[in-house]
DNA sequence: CGATCTACCTGATGGC
DNA sequence: TGCCATCAGGTAGATC
């Protein structure tokens, strides 16, 4: 569900409500989404008495950093990633229980962060920040990220020239760039009018200038309009608000449908084990 | 190196 | 109404 423009709205709705607030309480259930954790509890011994400093995000992955209570103060990261059906809500602790709630982080408040997850892919994890990139190791070898860390053009366009590989898979590979999903892969290479299945080495320069750009310009959008909600609306903000960049995808989801620049069809495609969708017109 | 498939899960949807 | 197949915003690992 959620890709870096989901992520980052996440972020943004999260940051006021955590920075400078302490973590009272912390109840995990869900084994699974605790899974690189030695046993259920040992998320609650980490963060309970932890001060919230600030939010970041690397790719889909948001990371809450914080500092231990007086006693063992030392730098903390709670990590937070929301797979395919991870949601996270700020509520009051009075209220009822959403099923597939995992995990309760309680603050200096009335009130508590909520991570819910049916399909229990994603997962919840906290550790001193100096053992983070031995312990999460797909963050440390993360690739540039198109709101934190941008590249310079030139950059990208040596990047690009240096694999060969179709254009869909090496977006969609977290190590080159960080955070880009089904959705707004799909919608890049529209908005760059290339093909899924064109070799990052055989573009021409217009085009990675292209792609390039909508990479920069497409996820900063999208997070400034909540992220995107599709048709189950799975997606929610930490409120419950539905996201509002749905209204704006160019193709994702709209096989059958007209394209919006040349009016053909919409094609479908299978690509990867997902599907991937595209204008057969105006893309090259 | 790169492509393709599988597994991990629950729930929504559509055909019959 | 139910039953079954198919599909879903991600990622890691096996296999060719």
């Amino acid at each position: 569900m959620p890709e870096i423009a989901e992520v980052e709205t996440l972020r943004r709705d999260l940051e006021p409500v955590l920075v400078g607030r302490t973590i009272v309480d912390c109840v995990a259930t869900g084994e699974r989404s605790v899974r690189r954790h030695e046993f259920l509890g040992e998320l609650a011994t980490l963060v309970c008495g932890a001060q919230v400093t600030g939010l970041r995000r690397v790719g889909k992955y948001l990371l809450i950093d914080a500092v231990g209570d007086t006693a063992t103060s030392d730098p903390l990261v709670i990590m937070i990633h929301l797979r395919m059906s991870g949601q996270v809500f700020h509520v009051d602790r009075s209220a009822q229980l959403a099923k597939h709630t995992h995990v309760r982080v309680g603050l200096d408040g009335n009130d508590e962060i909520r991570f819910v997850d049916p399909r229990t892919f994603g997962e919840v994890f906290a550790c001193r920040s100096v053992d983070f990139d031995r312990l999460v190791p797909s963050v440390a070898a993360m690739g540039w990220d198109p709101l934190a860390s941008p590249v310079s053009k030139l950059a990208f366009g040596r990047q690009v020239a240096s694999v060969k590989r179709h254009a869909k898979a090496f977006l969609l590979d977290q190590r080159q760039v960080a955070g880009l999903g089904n959705i707004y892969t799909d919608e890049v290479l529209f908005a760059a009018k290339v093909r899924h299945d064109r070799r990052t080495n055989s573009l021409t320069p217009r085009e990675v200038g292209r792609m390039y750009r909508a990479i920069l310009a497409l996820p900063a959008d999208a997070a400034n309009n909540g992220g995107s909600s599709l048709r189950d609306q799975q997606y929610r903000r930490l409120y419950g608000e539905i996201g509002g960049y749905q209204h704006h995808l160019q193709v994702f989801d709209r096989a059958s449908q007209p394209c919006f620049v040349c009016g053909r069809v919409i094609e479908r495609a299978a690509y990867g084990g997902r599907s991937t969708f595209f204008c057969g017109h105006c893309q090259h």
